[in-house]
DNA sequence: CTGAAAGCGCTAACAA
DNA sequence: TTGTTAGCGCTTTCAG
């Protein structure tokens, strides 16, 4: 592996001017680090961030920790927090946690002395204990809603509005919610919003929980949601969605026909047939920001708002149609 | 923050002592250890994993990539590596190439300095390419065939076998295989063992290309494919063939009635309606088995096969069935 | 603008 | 069993 001193070498030049056209080009003569870029790049030489970090005391490094990667929320949401790290030459640690609040703590602790900071995802840590580790080591959240910690939320609250007031033009009155793990920030935040949408709009709310809040939990949810005489539901994500799709198919109930069906976050993109109705979340963005907000705060750069958060919006696709004169039951 | 040079001057010993307190007790007479600890303690003493790291060469982690984290392909097999490397107390430093070789090379380079090795899901990279990054570290490739470098590949000849045979049973005479990007090992992989099958059970096979290899893309091929006349289709993967589903849907052809459809890759479980009949692959294990691979030989431990081959079989769910009467067409 | 030299904190021969 | 002595690869004054 090729070294400051290796490139030097072969340059004639001094290890501190191979070093220099790394981190502070304008010191040197366009000419040199142009020189030193290309041989770089033919020798396969790339500076060592382990031993930057010894001379530093930072190493370039941040950890990302999600519940579960597996869960289509997270991947692009990952991807772009590994692209935005990308621009800034950082790597990304990544850890899952398996939606397990001690093997969350295990990670972070383990990651804690490679990293310069954190961005973890819907973490399920005690405040004190994200304050502890904030005392130690920048970190961002999202959507993780601690007041003194820097965080990203997803507001689906415009969307949750959108979406009732799209459902009651088309005529529906009685709504049910499809709820999602009663731990989470984005739960919490969504009930309230679609409660409050719903008073609103003078709609009958219905609410149940999907168990678990996965594509299964959403088919096995279907069997109660016919019981309640609803013509629609909003479900707590579009993984949830996807299955009382499915498990509405199963029941012989057609979508949106005879129900309509309202997703939330917009992850599966149109990859439902019908293509799904959602609220628009952008997630995705929300790794990119997190990591740009820890980015400025390790450089330093004073962040404005520590709580920053991201809009959505209703994407009608074709699961929501004019309420059907009867609401579907079980067969 | 106290250092070793700090606990030795404290204690009136060597730095070594210091070291070897922490990594090779045995060396180290217990009271000695001891008094070393204790003194750690009182003075709040760590050892810098960034300094051992420079030292040792190696720093316990690995990097993990893979073309594209939101191909639902991957996630399994990244939460399979990860936990596999956390068992053995390693980290691991995950890239996405955004399926560009560039992209994938520049991040190999940018991670070399601070792995101890390197796994690569599917790379785009060419055989010499590979080779010198193996000169450099140790590295594991996934879905990739390269002699010389330990490799392990998800073999779909079985399942493939078990599909056509499958359909066979069904009634089924013509079969299309829509295929996924030319580059790819697994689409040079699969298309080989599909040719073979249909050969040695006499069928048909019409062979096409979903562009992208995309649910959009499956999507899309739907108007080719019902106009080869075919009762039959064997998708790139399961992402296709969901595209595929919806495609048909769209046409009005009913799946499994007017055509039956397999998958490849088994990555979408059930969540499908009807739930997609596929070819099981074991990619998560895939992640593991790599990672482990890597692992055994950063410990030096002889690895016995350099080229792992995880069996496949079909899983028989709703997609397929009698063949009908009469090939579906473009309505 | 570039070179020389001194570490960052730790480990690992080699001695003693 | 413990100490001595070199570095690991990079950054960073301080000179030139």
């Amino acid at each position: 592996v090729p070294t400051v001193t290796l490139l030097a070498n072969e340059l004639g030049v001094a290890r501190s001017t191979i070093s220099r056209a790394f981190t502070r080009p304008e010191l040197l003569r366009p000419e040199t680090v142009e020189k030193v870029l290309k041989a770089a790049e033919r020798l396969g030489y790339a500076p060592n961030h382990t031993a930057r970090a010894l001379s530093t005391g930072r190493n370039g490094n941040i950890a990302l920790v999600v519940p579960d990667i597996a869960n289509p929320f997270f991947p692009p949401l990952i991807r772009a927090a590994q692209a935005r790290a990308d621009k800034a030459d950082v790597c990304v640690l990544l850890g899952d946690s398996a939606e397990d609040r001690r093997q969350e703590q295990r990670l972070i602790v383990r990651f804690a002395p490679q990293v310069d900071g954190f961005v973890l995802a819907a973490s399920r840590l005690g405040q004190s204990t994200l304050l502890s580790f904030l005392a130690r080591r920048p970190l961002v959240l999202i959507n993780r809603d601690v007041p003194g910690i820097h965080r990203v939320l997803t507001d689906s609250r415009r969307g949750v509005h959108e979406a009732v007031e799209h459902l009651y033009h088309l005529g529906h009155r009685s709504l049910a919610y499809v709820g999602g793990p009663s731990g989470s920030w984005a739960e919490r935040h969504r009930r309230a919003a679609i409660v409050h949408a719903c008073t609103r709009h003078g709609m009958t709310l219905t609410t149940l929980r999907a168990t678990p809040a996965t594509y299964e939990g959403g088919v096995d949810s279907v069997h109660e949601l016919l019981q309640h005489g609803v013509t629609a539901a909003l479900a707590y994500d579009d993984v949830v969605a996807h299955g009382i799709l499915a498990g509405m198919a199963g029941q012989g109930v057609t979508v949106p026909t005879d129900f309509s069906l309202v997703g939330c976050d917009d992850i599966l993109a149109a990859t439902t047939y019908p293509a799904l109705t959602t609220i628009s979340l952008r997630c995705a963005e929300a790794g990119e920001i997190a990591v740009s907000a820890l980015l400025d705060s390790l450089n330093g750069t004073k962040v404005t708002a520590d709580r920053q958060v991201l809009d959505s919006h209703l994407v009608v696709r074709s699961t929501t149609a004019v309420a059907p004169v009867r609401a579907p039951a079980l067969r």
